[in-house]
DNA sequence: AAATAGGCGTTACAATTCGTAAGGATTGCG
DNA sequence: CGCAATCCTTACGAATTGTAACGCCTATTT
Protein backbone atom coordinates (compact mmCIF):
# COMPACT_ATOMS: atom_id res chain seq x y z
CA UNK A 1 0.00 0.00 0.00
CA UNK A 2 1.01 3.42 -0.73
CA UNK A 3 1.49 6.01 1.48
CA UNK A 4 -1.66 8.01 1.81
CA UNK A 5 -1.26 11.94 1.57
CA UNK A 6 -3.02 14.38 3.52
CA UNK A 7 -3.46 18.54 2.63
CA UNK A 8 -4.25 20.89 5.42
CA UNK A 9 -5.63 24.01 4.72
CA UNK A 10 -5.50 26.52 7.57
CA UNK A 11 -4.35 30.20 8.03
CA UNK A 12 -2.90 29.27 11.71
CA UNK A 13 0.90 28.59 11.51
CA UNK A 14 1.07 26.76 14.60
CA UNK A 15 -2.13 24.66 13.80
CA UNK A 16 -0.73 23.42 10.89
CA UNK A 17 2.84 22.83 12.56
CA UNK A 18 0.83 20.75 14.80
CA UNK A 19 -1.35 18.97 12.45
CA UNK A 20 1.73 18.06 10.25
CA UNK A 21 3.54 16.36 12.67
CA UNK A 22 1.22 14.31 13.86
CA UNK A 23 0.33 12.84 10.26
CA UNK A 24 3.65 12.45 9.72
CA UNK A 25 4.14 10.52 12.94
CA UNK A 26 1.59 8.50 12.10
CA UNK A 27 3.21 7.43 8.58
CA UNK A 28 1.26 9.78 6.11
CA UNK A 29 2.46 12.08 3.81
CA UNK A 30 1.21 15.74 4.62
CA UNK A 31 1.41 19.11 2.29
CA UNK A 32 0.06 22.62 4.33
CA UNK A 33 -1.81 25.78 2.76
CA UNK A 34 -2.07 28.97 4.67
CA UNK A 35 -4.31 30.45 1.85
CA UNK A 36 -7.20 29.01 -0.48
CA UNK A 37 -5.96 30.08 -3.41
CA UNK A 38 -2.71 28.29 -2.75
CA UNK A 39 -4.39 25.30 -2.10
CA UNK A 40 -6.66 24.89 -5.24
CA UNK A 41 -3.86 25.80 -7.48
CA UNK A 42 -2.48 22.89 -5.65
CA UNK A 43 -5.83 20.12 -6.54
CA UNK A 44 -4.98 21.30 -10.23
CA UNK A 45 -2.06 18.86 -10.23
CA UNK A 46 -2.34 16.53 -7.73
CA UNK A 47 -5.57 15.78 -5.79
CA UNK A 48 -4.38 14.25 -2.12
CA UNK A 49 -6.46 11.04 -0.25
CA UNK A 50 -8.16 13.50 2.24
CA UNK A 51 -7.91 17.16 2.95
CA UNK A 52 -8.63 18.86 6.43
CA UNK A 53 -9.86 22.36 5.97
CA UNK A 54 -9.90 24.79 8.67
CA UNK A 55 -13.58 26.56 8.23
CA UNK A 56 -12.76 29.88 9.36
CA UNK A 57 -10.47 31.14 6.21
CA UNK A 58 -10.48 34.65 5.66
CA UNK A 59 -10.29 34.66 2.01
CA UNK A 60 -12.79 32.54 0.75
CA UNK A 61 -16.13 30.85 1.99
CA UNK A 62 -14.84 27.94 3.60
CA UNK A 63 -18.24 26.23 3.04
CA UNK A 64 -17.92 26.66 -1.08
CA UNK A 65 -15.15 25.74 -1.04
CA UNK A 66 -15.62 22.09 0.60
CA UNK A 67 -19.21 21.98 -1.47
CA UNK A 68 -16.84 21.98 -4.69
CA UNK A 69 -14.17 19.89 -3.25
CA UNK A 70 -16.85 17.07 -2.44
CA UNK A 71 -18.71 17.56 -5.86
CA UNK A 72 -15.13 17.34 -8.46
CA UNK A 73 -12.61 15.47 -6.23
CA UNK A 74 -14.04 12.40 -4.53
CA UNK A 75 -11.26 12.64 -1.59
CA UNK A 76 -12.23 12.55 2.02
CA UNK A 77 -12.91 16.16 3.33
CA UNK A 78 -12.67 17.03 7.24
CA UNK A 79 -13.69 20.12 8.38
CA UNK A 80 -11.93 21.63 11.42
CA UNK A 81 -14.00 24.14 12.84
CA UNK A 82 -14.34 26.30 15.92
CA UNK A 83 -18.16 26.85 15.63
CA UNK A 84 -19.82 24.63 17.53
CA UNK A 85 -23.47 24.67 17.02
CA UNK A 86 -25.15 21.05 15.77
CA UNK A 87 -26.39 23.87 13.50
CA UNK A 88 -22.36 24.26 11.58
CA UNK A 89 -22.24 20.61 11.85
CA UNK A 90 -25.42 19.56 10.35
CA UNK A 91 -24.58 22.36 7.37
CA UNK A 92 -21.07 21.05 6.78
CA UNK A 93 -21.91 17.49 6.65
CA UNK A 94 -24.76 18.04 4.26
CA UNK A 95 -22.53 20.57 1.79
CA UNK A 96 -20.20 16.98 1.63
CA UNK A 97 -18.04 17.14 4.21
CA UNK A 98 -17.32 13.53 5.71
CA UNK A 99 -16.48 14.49 9.04
CA UNK A 100 -16.23 17.77 11.23
CA UNK A 101 -14.31 17.92 14.03
CA UNK A 102 -14.29 20.94 16.37
CA UNK A 103 -11.33 23.15 18.09
CA UNK A 104 -9.84 22.54 20.17
CA UNK A 105 -9.00 19.19 18.74
CA UNK A 106 -6.69 16.82 19.79
CA UNK A 107 -4.27 15.84 17.13
CA UNK A 108 -4.31 11.88 18.25
CA UNK A 109 -7.93 11.64 17.33
CA UNK A 110 -7.41 13.11 14.11
CA UNK A 111 -5.58 10.93 13.40
CA UNK A 112 -7.22 8.30 14.21
CA UNK A 113 -10.48 9.97 12.17
CA UNK A 114 -8.12 9.83 9.28
CA UNK A 115 -7.55 6.10 9.59
CA UNK A 116 -10.66 5.10 10.15
CA UNK A 117 -11.75 6.78 6.62
CA UNK A 118 -8.85 5.17 4.79
CA UNK A 119 -9.93 1.81 5.92
CA UNK A 120 -13.02 1.52 4.21
CA UNK A 121 -12.44 0.24 0.65
CA UNK A 122 -12.78 2.67 -1.92
CA UNK A 123 -10.89 5.53 0.14
CA UNK A 124 -7.45 3.56 0.00
CA UNK A 125 -5.19 5.09 -2.50
CA UNK A 126 -4.24 2.27 -3.90
CA UNK A 127 -5.08 3.16 -7.85
CA UNK A 128 -2.66 0.17 -8.10
CA UNK A 129 -1.35 0.99 -11.13
CA UNK A 130 0.69 -2.02 -12.55
CA UNK A 131 3.56 -0.72 -14.54
CA UNK A 132 6.06 2.82 -14.11
CA UNK A 133 9.30 3.83 -15.53
CA UNK A 134 12.26 5.42 -14.73
CA UNK A 135 15.76 6.30 -15.62
CA UNK A 136 15.88 3.73 -18.39
CA UNK A 137 14.16 1.35 -16.12
CA UNK A 138 10.77 -0.43 -16.35
CA UNK A 139 8.82 -2.06 -13.55
CA UNK A 140 6.10 -4.30 -13.84
CA UNK A 141 4.35 -4.92 -10.85
CA UNK A 142 1.64 -7.36 -12.24
CA UNK A 143 4.74 -10.23 -12.85
CA UNK A 144 7.12 -8.03 -10.31
CA UNK A 145 10.41 -7.57 -12.62
CA UNK A 146 12.50 -5.14 -13.43
CA UNK A 147 13.59 -4.37 -17.60
CA UNK A 148 16.53 -2.60 -17.46
CA UNK A 149 17.76 -0.62 -20.65
CA UNK A 150 18.64 -3.76 -22.74
CA UNK A 151 15.11 -5.32 -22.14
CA UNK A 152 17.01 -7.85 -19.82
CA UNK A 153 14.10 -9.42 -17.13
CA UNK A 154 15.43 -9.44 -13.00
CA UNK A 155 13.15 -10.62 -10.80
CA UNK A 156 12.05 -8.84 -8.05
CA UNK A 157 10.28 -10.54 -4.80
CA UNK A 158 7.37 -9.17 -3.46
CA UNK A 159 8.93 -7.26 -0.40
CA UNK A 160 11.37 -5.35 -2.53
CA UNK A 161 8.76 -4.75 -4.62
CA UNK A 162 6.53 -3.45 -2.65
CA UNK A 163 9.51 -0.92 -1.52
CA UNK A 164 9.80 0.07 -5.25
CA UNK A 165 6.50 1.00 -5.62
CA UNK A 166 6.33 2.90 -2.30
CA UNK A 167 9.33 4.97 -3.60
CA UNK A 168 7.64 5.26 -7.21
CA UNK A 169 4.66 6.58 -5.60
CA UNK A 170 6.50 9.09 -4.10
CA UNK A 171 9.12 10.32 -5.70
CA UNK A 172 11.54 12.88 -4.69
CA UNK A 173 10.17 12.99 -1.59
CA UNK A 174 11.42 12.17 1.70
CA UNK A 175 10.27 8.47 3.09
CA UNK A 176 10.99 8.15 6.94
CA UNK A 177 11.46 4.76 7.66
CA UNK A 178 8.45 5.08 10.17
CA UNK A 179 6.38 6.05 7.09
CA UNK A 180 7.63 2.62 4.91
CA UNK A 181 7.14 -0.08 8.39
CA UNK A 182 3.25 1.05 8.65
CA UNK A 183 3.23 1.59 4.63
CA UNK A 184 4.54 -1.57 4.14
CA UNK A 185 2.52 -3.39 7.43
CA UNK A 186 5.55 -3.67 9.68
CA UNK A 187 4.84 -5.36 12.58
CA UNK A 188 6.08 -2.99 15.14
CA UNK A 189 9.09 -5.73 15.49
CA UNK A 190 12.10 -4.07 17.31
CA UNK A 191 14.81 -4.51 14.85
CA UNK A 192 12.53 -4.77 12.12
CA UNK A 193 14.01 -1.62 10.57
CA UNK A 194 17.00 -3.48 10.44
CA UNK A 195 15.01 -5.75 8.11
CA UNK A 196 14.36 -2.36 5.95
CA UNK A 197 17.71 -1.91 5.41
CA UNK A 198 18.25 -5.49 4.00
CA UNK A 199 15.10 -4.95 1.78
CA UNK A 200 16.20 -1.81 0.16
CA UNK A 201 20.14 -3.47 0.20
CA UNK A 202 18.59 -5.61 -1.97
CA UNK A 203 16.45 -3.38 -3.96
CA UNK A 204 19.46 -1.03 -4.61
CA UNK A 205 22.10 -4.16 -5.85
CA UNK A 206 19.22 -4.90 -8.45
CA UNK A 207 18.99 -1.71 -9.62
CA UNK A 208 22.93 -1.58 -10.43
CA UNK A 209 22.92 1.49 -7.56
CA UNK A 210 27.06 2.38 -6.98
CA UNK A 211 27.24 1.95 -3.20
CA UNK A 212 29.63 5.08 -3.30
CA UNK A 213 26.97 7.16 -5.29
CA UNK A 214 23.81 5.71 -5.49
CA UNK A 215 21.52 7.50 -8.17
CA UNK A 216 18.19 6.61 -7.35
CA UNK A 217 17.62 5.92 -4.08
CA UNK A 218 19.31 8.22 -1.38
CA UNK A 219 19.78 7.63 1.76
CA UNK A 220 19.36 10.70 4.30
CA UNK A 221 21.13 10.14 6.91
CA UNK A 222 18.81 10.14 10.44
CA UNK A 223 15.78 10.74 8.92
CA UNK A 224 15.14 8.39 5.78
CA UNK A 225 15.25 7.72 2.16
CA UNK A 226 14.75 9.65 -0.97
CA UNK A 227 13.86 8.37 -4.39
CA UNK A 228 15.47 10.45 -6.89
CA UNK A 229 13.82 8.78 -10.42
CA UNK A 230 11.68 10.71 -12.98
CA UNK A 231 8.86 8.56 -12.70
CA UNK A 232 5.97 8.00 -15.57
CA UNK A 233 3.67 5.64 -14.30
CA UNK A 234 1.67 3.52 -17.64
CA UNK B 1 -30.81 2.34 -4.21
CA UNK B 2 -32.91 0.56 -1.45
CA UNK B 3 -33.51 1.95 1.68
CA UNK B 4 -30.84 2.05 3.67
CA UNK B 5 -31.46 0.01 7.41
CA UNK B 6 -30.02 1.13 10.47
CA UNK B 7 -30.25 -0.77 13.47
CA UNK B 8 -29.91 0.64 17.04
CA UNK B 9 -28.08 -1.15 19.84
CA UNK B 10 -29.05 0.92 23.23
CA UNK B 11 -30.36 0.33 26.40
CA UNK B 12 -32.36 3.01 27.43
CA UNK B 13 -35.55 3.29 25.49
CA UNK B 14 -35.56 6.70 25.34
CA UNK B 15 -32.52 6.99 23.25
CA UNK B 16 -33.85 4.25 21.07
CA UNK B 17 -37.00 6.28 20.88
CA UNK B 18 -35.67 9.34 20.02
CA UNK B 19 -33.38 8.26 17.36
CA UNK B 20 -35.40 5.75 15.74
CA UNK B 21 -37.90 8.54 14.55
CA UNK B 22 -35.58 10.59 13.70
CA UNK B 23 -34.12 8.11 11.62
CA UNK B 24 -37.22 7.22 10.45
CA UNK B 25 -38.03 10.57 9.44
CA UNK B 26 -34.96 10.98 7.53
CA UNK B 27 -36.04 8.20 5.22
CA UNK B 28 -34.33 4.85 6.71
CA UNK B 29 -35.48 1.85 7.94
CA UNK B 30 -34.52 1.44 11.56
CA UNK B 31 -34.62 -1.85 13.88
CA UNK B 32 -33.66 -1.27 17.46
CA UNK B 33 -32.04 -3.45 20.39
CA UNK B 34 -31.87 -3.18 23.80
CA UNK B 35 -29.20 -5.81 24.37
CA UNK B 36 -25.93 -7.01 22.63
CA UNK B 37 -27.48 -10.67 22.54
CA UNK B 38 -30.67 -9.57 20.59
CA UNK B 39 -28.87 -7.99 18.26
CA UNK B 40 -26.05 -10.88 17.71
CA UNK B 41 -28.77 -12.84 17.16
CA UNK B 42 -30.29 -10.47 14.25
CA UNK B 43 -27.28 -10.34 12.90
CA UNK B 44 -27.10 -13.67 11.99
CA UNK B 45 -30.20 -13.17 9.66
CA UNK B 46 -29.49 -9.88 8.21
CA UNK B 47 -27.01 -7.64 8.40
CA UNK B 48 -28.03 -3.50 8.31
CA UNK B 49 -25.96 -0.99 6.74
CA UNK B 50 -25.50 1.11 9.34
CA UNK B 51 -24.98 -0.10 13.14
CA UNK B 52 -25.59 2.52 16.19
CA UNK B 53 -24.27 1.05 18.80
CA UNK B 54 -24.23 2.44 22.49
CA UNK B 55 -20.83 1.81 24.53
CA UNK B 56 -22.11 1.55 28.20
CA UNK B 57 -24.19 -1.51 27.31
CA UNK B 58 -25.01 -3.89 30.90
CA UNK B 59 -24.35 -7.40 29.31
CA UNK B 60 -21.39 -7.04 27.23
CA UNK B 61 -18.37 -5.26 26.69
CA UNK B 62 -19.50 -2.44 24.02
CA UNK B 63 -15.70 -2.35 22.59
CA UNK B 64 -15.66 -6.01 22.27
CA UNK B 65 -18.58 -6.40 20.29
CA UNK B 66 -17.69 -3.38 18.20
CA UNK B 67 -14.77 -5.07 17.10
CA UNK B 68 -16.25 -8.16 16.08
CA UNK B 69 -18.51 -6.27 14.18
CA UNK B 70 -16.03 -4.29 12.20
CA UNK B 71 -14.19 -7.34 11.75
CA UNK B 72 -16.91 -9.64 10.63
CA UNK B 73 -19.25 -7.87 9.10
CA UNK B 74 -18.14 -4.78 6.97
CA UNK B 75 -21.26 -2.42 7.89
CA UNK B 76 -20.60 1.08 8.67
CA UNK B 77 -19.96 1.44 12.65
CA UNK B 78 -20.78 4.67 14.66
CA UNK B 79 -20.47 4.55 18.65
CA UNK B 80 -22.42 6.58 20.47
CA UNK B 81 -21.45 7.16 24.12
CA UNK B 82 -21.09 8.93 27.23
CA UNK B 83 -17.54 8.82 27.60
CA UNK B 84 -15.82 12.03 26.39
CA UNK B 85 -12.31 11.25 26.64
CA UNK B 86 -10.31 11.83 23.85
CA UNK B 87 -8.13 8.40 24.51
CA UNK B 88 -12.00 6.12 24.57
CA UNK B 89 -12.30 8.31 21.17
CA UNK B 90 -9.23 7.37 20.09
CA UNK B 91 -9.98 3.65 20.93
CA UNK B 92 -13.02 3.26 19.67
CA UNK B 93 -12.26 4.23 16.37
CA UNK B 94 -9.16 1.93 15.91
CA UNK B 95 -11.48 -0.89 17.09
CA UNK B 96 -12.84 -0.21 14.09
CA UNK B 97 -15.62 2.00 14.66
CA UNK B 98 -15.91 4.76 11.72
CA UNK B 99 -17.31 7.08 13.80
CA UNK B 100 -17.66 8.42 17.22
CA UNK B 101 -20.26 10.32 18.87
CA UNK B 102 -20.92 11.49 22.52
CA UNK B 103 -23.72 11.67 24.31
CA UNK B 104 -25.91 14.11 24.38
CA UNK B 105 -25.89 14.42 20.30
CA UNK B 106 -28.73 15.78 17.94
CA UNK B 107 -30.72 13.37 16.56
CA UNK B 108 -29.96 15.86 13.61
CA UNK B 109 -26.14 15.59 13.69
CA UNK B 110 -26.98 11.90 13.42
CA UNK B 111 -28.45 12.17 10.38
CA UNK B 112 -26.23 14.28 8.87
CA UNK B 113 -23.02 11.98 9.84
CA UNK B 114 -25.23 8.70 8.47
CA UNK B 115 -25.76 10.45 5.45
CA UNK B 116 -22.62 11.51 4.70
CA UNK B 117 -21.53 7.65 5.05
CA UNK B 118 -23.62 6.51 2.92
CA UNK B 119 -22.78 8.83 0.61
CA UNK B 120 -19.64 7.41 -0.25
CA UNK B 121 -19.66 4.51 -3.33
CA UNK B 122 -19.61 1.41 -0.66
CA UNK B 123 -19.36 -2.12 -2.07
CA UNK B 124 -22.49 -3.85 -2.03
CA UNK B 125 -22.77 -7.69 -2.36
CA UNK B 126 -22.61 -8.83 -6.12
CA UNK B 127 -25.50 -11.38 -7.77
CA UNK B 128 -23.74 -14.65 -8.12
CA UNK B 129 -23.67 -15.35 -11.89
CA UNK B 130 -22.37 -18.45 -13.34
CA UNK B 131 -19.82 -17.61 -15.80
CA UNK B 132 -17.16 -15.19 -16.05
CA UNK B 133 -14.27 -14.57 -18.52
CA UNK B 134 -10.72 -13.29 -17.79
CA UNK B 135 -7.42 -13.52 -20.09
CA UNK B 136 -8.78 -15.83 -23.32
CA UNK B 137 -10.34 -18.16 -20.81
CA UNK B 138 -13.81 -18.70 -19.77
CA UNK B 139 -14.80 -20.28 -16.81
CA UNK B 140 -18.76 -21.51 -15.94
CA UNK B 141 -19.52 -23.00 -12.67
CA UNK B 142 -22.63 -24.67 -13.62
CA UNK B 143 -20.84 -27.45 -15.17
CA UNK B 144 -17.40 -27.00 -13.74
CA UNK B 145 -15.76 -26.43 -16.82
CA UNK B 146 -12.92 -23.89 -18.13
CA UNK B 147 -12.43 -22.76 -21.85
CA UNK B 148 -9.38 -21.73 -22.97
CA UNK B 149 -8.68 -19.49 -26.02
CA UNK B 150 -8.97 -22.89 -28.84
CA UNK B 151 -12.65 -23.51 -27.37
CA UNK B 152 -11.02 -26.70 -25.91
CA UNK B 153 -12.80 -27.71 -22.66
CA UNK B 154 -10.89 -28.83 -19.26
CA UNK B 155 -13.52 -29.93 -16.79
CA UNK B 156 -12.47 -28.39 -13.36
CA UNK B 157 -13.25 -30.36 -9.72
CA UNK B 158 -15.28 -28.98 -7.47
CA UNK B 159 -12.41 -28.03 -4.97
CA UNK B 160 -10.63 -26.21 -7.94
CA UNK B 161 -14.16 -24.40 -8.49
CA UNK B 162 -14.38 -22.78 -5.69
CA UNK B 163 -11.19 -21.50 -5.03
CA UNK B 164 -11.35 -20.12 -9.08
CA UNK B 165 -14.56 -18.36 -7.98
CA UNK B 166 -13.45 -16.49 -4.87
CA UNK B 167 -10.97 -15.65 -7.03
CA UNK B 168 -13.24 -13.77 -9.86
CA UNK B 169 -14.92 -12.74 -6.92
CA UNK B 170 -12.07 -10.50 -5.99
CA UNK B 171 -9.46 -10.08 -8.70
CA UNK B 172 -6.53 -7.93 -7.99
CA UNK B 173 -7.09 -8.28 -3.92
CA UNK B 174 -4.97 -10.28 -1.86
CA UNK B 175 -6.47 -12.72 -0.23
CA UNK B 176 -5.15 -14.13 2.75
CA UNK B 177 -5.04 -18.12 3.62
CA UNK B 178 -7.30 -17.25 6.29
CA UNK B 179 -9.75 -15.78 3.85
CA UNK B 180 -9.99 -18.71 2.02
CA UNK B 181 -10.40 -21.19 4.31
CA UNK B 182 -13.59 -19.66 6.22
CA UNK B 183 -14.79 -18.82 2.48
CA UNK B 184 -14.62 -22.45 1.26
CA UNK B 185 -15.80 -23.78 5.28
CA UNK B 186 -12.30 -24.90 5.94
CA UNK B 187 -12.78 -26.78 9.79
CA UNK B 188 -9.25 -25.19 10.58
CA UNK B 189 -7.86 -28.30 10.55
CA UNK B 190 -4.08 -27.92 11.37
CA UNK B 191 -2.84 -29.19 8.16
CA UNK B 192 -5.61 -28.38 6.07
CA UNK B 193 -4.21 -25.20 5.03
CA UNK B 194 -1.61 -27.62 2.83
CA UNK B 195 -5.12 -28.66 1.09
CA UNK B 196 -5.38 -24.92 0.08
CA UNK B 197 -2.01 -25.34 -1.48
CA UNK B 198 -2.82 -28.52 -3.20
CA UNK B 199 -5.64 -27.03 -4.84
CA UNK B 200 -4.22 -23.99 -6.23
CA UNK B 201 -1.05 -26.07 -7.33
CA UNK B 202 -3.89 -27.83 -9.20
CA UNK B 203 -5.80 -24.80 -10.93
CA UNK B 204 -2.63 -23.54 -11.87
CA UNK B 205 -1.26 -26.40 -13.69
CA UNK B 206 -4.84 -26.26 -15.25
CA UNK B 207 -4.22 -22.74 -16.06
CA UNK B 208 -1.34 -23.21 -18.01
CA UNK B 209 0.79 -21.58 -15.67
CA UNK B 210 4.67 -21.45 -15.78
CA UNK B 211 5.99 -22.01 -11.93
CA UNK B 212 8.41 -19.45 -12.03
CA UNK B 213 6.80 -16.80 -13.07
CA UNK B 214 2.65 -17.23 -12.95
CA UNK B 215 0.41 -14.82 -14.24
CA UNK B 216 -2.62 -14.94 -13.31
CA UNK B 217 -2.23 -16.70 -9.23
CA UNK B 218 0.16 -14.78 -7.84
CA UNK B 219 1.53 -15.96 -4.19
CA UNK B 220 2.40 -13.28 -1.43
CA UNK B 221 4.92 -14.98 0.59
CA UNK B 222 3.53 -14.85 4.30
CA UNK B 223 0.24 -13.36 3.00
CA UNK B 224 -1.74 -14.86 0.60
CA UNK B 225 -2.48 -14.93 -2.80
CA UNK B 226 -3.49 -12.51 -5.64
CA UNK B 227 -5.78 -12.99 -8.61
CA UNK B 228 -4.59 -10.31 -11.61
CA UNK B 229 -6.76 -11.21 -14.77
CA UNK B 230 -9.37 -8.75 -15.80
CA UNK B 231 -12.48 -10.73 -15.37
CA UNK B 232 -15.68 -9.92 -16.53
CA UNK B 233 -18.78 -11.58 -15.36
CA UNK B 234 -21.67 -12.96 -17.18
C1' DA C 1 -21.96 -56.37 -4.46
C1' DA C 2 -17.41 -56.12 -6.28
C1' DA C 3 -14.50 -53.56 -9.21
C1' DT C 4 -12.97 -49.40 -10.99
C1' DA C 5 -11.98 -44.59 -11.43
C1' DG C 6 -11.56 -40.13 -10.07
C1' DG C 7 -11.57 -36.49 -6.45
C1' DC C 8 -9.17 -34.76 -2.75
C1' DG C 9 -6.80 -34.47 1.66
C1' DT C 10 -2.32 -35.82 3.66
C1' DT C 11 2.54 -36.39 3.81
C1' DA C 12 7.16 -35.52 2.67
C1' DC C 13 10.71 -33.21 0.69
C1' DA C 14 12.62 -29.54 -2.26
C1' DA C 15 12.76 -24.68 -3.26
C1' DT C 16 12.07 -20.01 -2.14
C1' DT C 17 11.58 -15.95 0.68
C1' DC C 18 12.92 -12.89 3.96
C1' DG C 19 14.07 -11.57 8.68
C1' DT C 20 18.06 -11.72 11.97
C1' DA C 21 22.63 -11.44 13.50
C1' DA C 22 27.13 -9.75 13.10
C1' DG C 23 30.70 -7.03 11.54
C1' DG C 24 32.28 -3.36 8.78
C1' DA C 25 31.57 1.27 6.75
C1' DT C 26 29.84 5.85 6.95
C1' DT C 27 28.15 10.12 8.94
C1' DG C 28 27.85 13.79 12.28
C1' DC C 29 29.67 16.04 16.16
C1' DG C 30 32.67 17.62 19.66
C1' DC D 1 40.99 12.84 15.54
C1' DG D 2 37.86 10.00 18.21
C1' DC D 3 33.48 8.50 19.47
C1' DA D 4 28.73 7.35 19.01
C1' DA D 5 24.97 6.79 16.19
C1' DT D 6 23.34 5.28 12.02
C1' DC D 7 23.50 2.63 7.97
C1' DC D 8 25.14 -1.21 4.55
C1' DT D 9 26.13 -5.84 3.40
C1' DT D 10 26.90 -10.65 3.74
C1' DA D 11 25.78 -15.13 5.48
C1' DC D 12 22.66 -17.96 7.71
C1' DG D 13 18.49 -20.24 9.09
C1' DA D 14 13.56 -20.36 10.24
C1' DA D 15 9.33 -20.09 8.15
C1' DT D 16 6.55 -20.48 4.14
C1' DT D 17 5.22 -22.45 -0.18
C1' DG D 18 5.24 -25.86 -4.41
C1' DT D 19 4.31 -30.28 -5.92
C1' DA D 20 4.82 -35.23 -6.50
C1' DA D 21 3.37 -39.45 -4.47
C1' DC D 22 0.26 -41.92 -1.69
C1' DG D 23 -4.08 -43.50 0.15
C1' DC D 24 -8.84 -42.92 1.67
C1' DC D 25 -13.38 -42.07 0.27
C1' DT D 26 -17.31 -41.81 -2.80
C1' DA D 27 -19.73 -42.64 -6.90
C1' DT D 28 -20.44 -45.24 -10.92
C1' DT D 29 -20.31 -49.27 -13.63
C1' DT D 30 -20.74 -54.10 -14.49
Amino acid sequence: MSIPHIAILDDEPEIRQVLSSALQDAGFHTTTYARATEFEAALKRTTPDVCLVDLGLPDRDGLALVHRLALESGATIIIISGRAQVQDRVTGLELGADDYIIKPFDPAEVVARIRARLRKPGTQPEARNTRAQFNGWTAEFDRYVLIDKDAREIPISHAEGEVLRLFLDSPKRLISRNQMLDALGGTAGESFDRAMDVRISRLRTKLNEDPRNPRLIKTIYGAGYIFLGNVTWG
